[in-house]
DNA sequence: TGTTGACGCGTTACAGTATAACATATATAC
DNA sequence: GTATATATGTTATACTGTAACGCGTCAACA
């Protein structure tokens, strides 16, 4: 059976940010995932990594830097920006979190260890993030690089707009 | 005869950043072009934003809003940020500059009135920025995006990597 | 068991990016 | 030629990100 990259493997439901779920249970999947993902790769998820994966994974938002820092702050963890910033860059580069440029913040992956490159797609009403499959976009993307000779090592695609519910309000 | 996306209208030299071209004739008739359009437009190409423009243009190069500021300061207009912000801002509404999230930089726009959506090829070694005719990928975005049913109004699509000059030399 | 070395955390200090708000000047419409 | 809108210049400040140092902890190992 294909694995339908939209649900949660535990128990079917979708984990799309727009769509309705238990969001605490996907939030614990995932957290799961990421603690047994880190000890496989020998990194060590500490309390404030961990604790920042915790904030990112509340909600389908995407949160700055800063006020990351503010909620390790108000629990006691340190209140100077490398805090929050180290964390971030730990849990990015694990995959364990997305660097959204558009709005200079970060989200939750919510695929961890797929090894996947999502689009993203941003809310403009609620804010909400979700992670598109999206590689056709990126096949069509290499096809457009190799017709300039051009070499993509990295890169990102995110969109603005409207998700279904607040087009649905509007 | 099909337009060439990628090639000078005037002479059929091809423009891509990549390509061996003459750059102070693709320079001058992107200003140009731009000069026309705004008047078109009602919009008004004031010193300040032409030159703003002209320095973008005088190579494929993505600038902060603070290199462009310090090229006008040193030229006798204002030197605080907002006059270059204002300028580039200015620029980025009418489709002549493109604003590259991932440099927090600004480059210009080689296709000004072509309504076109273009994905940005950013060469790590040389540091010069290429709009890659994108209309497949945006294809394929509009696609993910309605799958889940989120409605698509701008997006940016970047890619770094090296650029087919750099790769030959490496 | 004591040392060593790698790593993570906390802090200071600073660099880079961006905008709000107000005053002045310039252009355009009538 | 005055009124109005637009653009520029300036001050001040907010937001985002990083370099560098020192301390503590933990694991490896003599």
């Amino acid at each position: 059976m294909p694995h339908d990259h939209n649900a949660c493997p535990d128990c079917g439901l979708p984990d799309l940010a727009f769509a309705v779920h238990d969001h605490a249970h996907c939030a614990a999947q995932v957290l799961a995932r990421a603690e047994a993902l880190a000890q496989d790769a020998g990194a060590r998820m500490t309390p404030v990594r961990r604790r920042v994966l915790e904030i990112l994974l509340e909600n389908h938002k995407a949160l700055g830097a800063y006020d990351v820092l503010q909620r390790l702050a108000a629990e006691g963890f340190g209140n100077q920006p490398p805090v929050a910033y180290r964390a971030l860059e730990f849990l990015v580069e694990h995959g364990f979190v997305h660097r959204i440029r558009r709005l200079n913040a970060f989200a939750a992956c919510m695929h961890p260890g797929e090894d996947h490159a999502p689009a993203f797609l941003i809310c403009k009403t609620c804010d909400l993030v979700a992670e598109a499959p999206a590689a056709p976009v990126r096949t069509a993307l290499e096809a457009a690089a190799q017709a300039v000779g051009f070499s993509i090592e990295r890169s990102n695609i995110e969109a603005l707009g409207q998700c279904p519910a607040c087009r649905g309000a509007a």
